[in-house]
DNA sequence: TTGTAAGCGTTATCAT
DNA sequence: ATGATAACGCTTACAA
């Protein structure tokens, strides 16, 4: 009888399985865009574990719209998914966010395990770094080299993120009794970089070195200066925030972040099941001295 | 009645629509490397365009290889998936792809639309580009900037991609009656990049000119090669292939590769269904001049 | 138009 | 142990 079946191809449908178990083998991991390499480090982090384990991932791109979240959340729960993990962080402003809370409490009731591995609005397992203490070691680290004019290219405006690496990069910096007003607007995509660049260039004032909220955002700085005929280190230092991948190709002084680690603890935590202690935890960040910083010598 | 379920937060399950109805709407794309930009472009199309229509995308990571593939080709069936793209090339040599070529049959019996936007060992709908033109193109163009001496950097053994763009660079090279076996081994990564410029480096004969296989092995030897202190592109030039972001942040030499509508293409041939008039597509490419290639005038 | 019943492929329970 | 049966939540076909 078995025999047959297996001759025949049998395979169990998952959907049935997951219609009387109430609960499939998805993990559903939601994340701001797939092509940032931030949270394409976070996602593979979840698949490798939730693969080995025969649960299977999805990928859900928001735009990082708190609206677009609110569908994903609803999407996975129509498929019962034994896990969410939020990978972006939440805007600090709350907009809309009331829906995706009510929705992310009703995912928890009908047995998903939700955990986030950045700062969010509602109640979930926690999952991860310090973005202040990030930010701090990056500016710090800038400082001891010599550097006193020092501008912070700003993350988009609202996310919980930006705001805890603005604050770290300011404290550093009051710390050392130096100016921690000189911020630029920004993002987090290179373009934001380059026209940061553009801005100190066209002012005529350049300053010792430019922090960051992250490496694509520091790459672009880079590029708009050297483009310019700016010498990066020697004139002006440049430093980012995360270590993703590109940040190696451009040697990119940073703080390396735990991405993939976040993704597998929080894929752990799911697999665990949600009757199991949930610990939130803070994973270690590394401060990498690369190549775009060197001692202020003037 | 229909608002009290509103209130009350009712949703379809899921589950049991797709129990029903022997399908779901789900889309799976099965990826080398999701942290690979090449692949997280085509993700992205896929996903914006089902996004767009209420599907939900599964992005599964291979880790480029076949056994693993049939792993999740298998997994996207058990959920009945209305359609499964193969984002990666398959091996020229059919290693253990008997099975793979079986499993996606059944999945095709069962209703799932598969649609590969690489050369593929199995029947299923076709979209791509060419990969070999596309190669034939920046060798053309290097060639055309006065290089003699002009290196290959290979990609993964065995892939019908590394073999295609290794054709056409081969082609470009004969056809201006140059030395078309200058090759290097490779892979995808950053590291064989770096390989490749030690080796030329310590082998003490620079060459003109060097291709890789994709823009971030370019990357690596470009970086292998400053590092050196090689002026790029004054001393050597250097071109990839794929034209993904890293490479405008380094202002590669490269050939753009129409990523992400491959991902539009596909999503949308699996929602119009199996049933709509199947159509393989060729996608257009385009060469992109930068900033790592000069005229040669020595 | 509205309502009822059957069945999708599992798992789990309950007799045998 | 083993085998029959109900139930999961939905869609659809058919009857009223």
């Amino acid at each position: 009888v078995l025999a047959v079946a297996n001759e025949l191809g049998y395979s169990p449908s998952a959907l049935g399985q997951g219609l009387v178990t109430r609960s499939s083998r998805i993990i559903g991991v939601i994340v701001g865009d797939i092509v940032d390499p931030y949270f394409a480090e976070i996602a593979s982090g979840v698949e490798s574990t939730a693969g080995t384990s025969g649960y299977i991932t999805m990928v859900c791109t928001a735009d990082r719209r708190t609206a677009t979240e609110l569908a994903h959340v609803r999407a996975l729960g129509e498929y019962r998914a034994a896990g969410i993990v939020f990978a972006g962080s939440g805007y600090a402003d709350h907009r809309g966010s009331e829906a995706l809370a009510r929705a992310v409490a009703q995912a928890r009731e009908a047995g998903s395990v939700v955990v986030s591995v950045a700062p969010r609005e509602f109640p979930s397992v926690s999952i991860g770094y310090d973005n202040r203490t990030a930010a701090y070691d990056v500016t710090d680290y800038v400082i001891s080299l010599g550097h006193r004019d020092i501008r912070f290219v700003q993350g988009p405006a609202g996310l919980i993120t930006s705001k805890a690496r603005l604050e770290g990069f300011q404290a550093a910096m009051r710390d050392a009794e130096l100016d921690a007003q000189r911020l630029l607007p920004g993002g987090f995509a290179f373009e934001s970089g380059l026209e940061a660049a553009s801005t100190m260039l066209s002012a005529g004032n350049l300053p010792d070195a430019v922090i960051a909220i992250n490496d694509e955002v520091a790459i672009g700085v880079l590029t708009g200066l050297r483009h310019a005929g700016v010498e990066v280190p020697e004139r002006v230092s440049v430093a980012g925030i995360d270590d993703t991948r590109p940040a190696r190709f451009v040697e990119l002084t940073t703080v390396s972040v735990p991405l993939r680690d976040l993704g597998v603890a929080a894929a752990s935590v799911i697999l665990a099941g949600v009757d199991a202690p949930v610990a939130d935890a803070v994973l270690p960040h590394r401060l990498v001295p690369r190549r775009t910083t060197a001692r202020r010598d003037r």
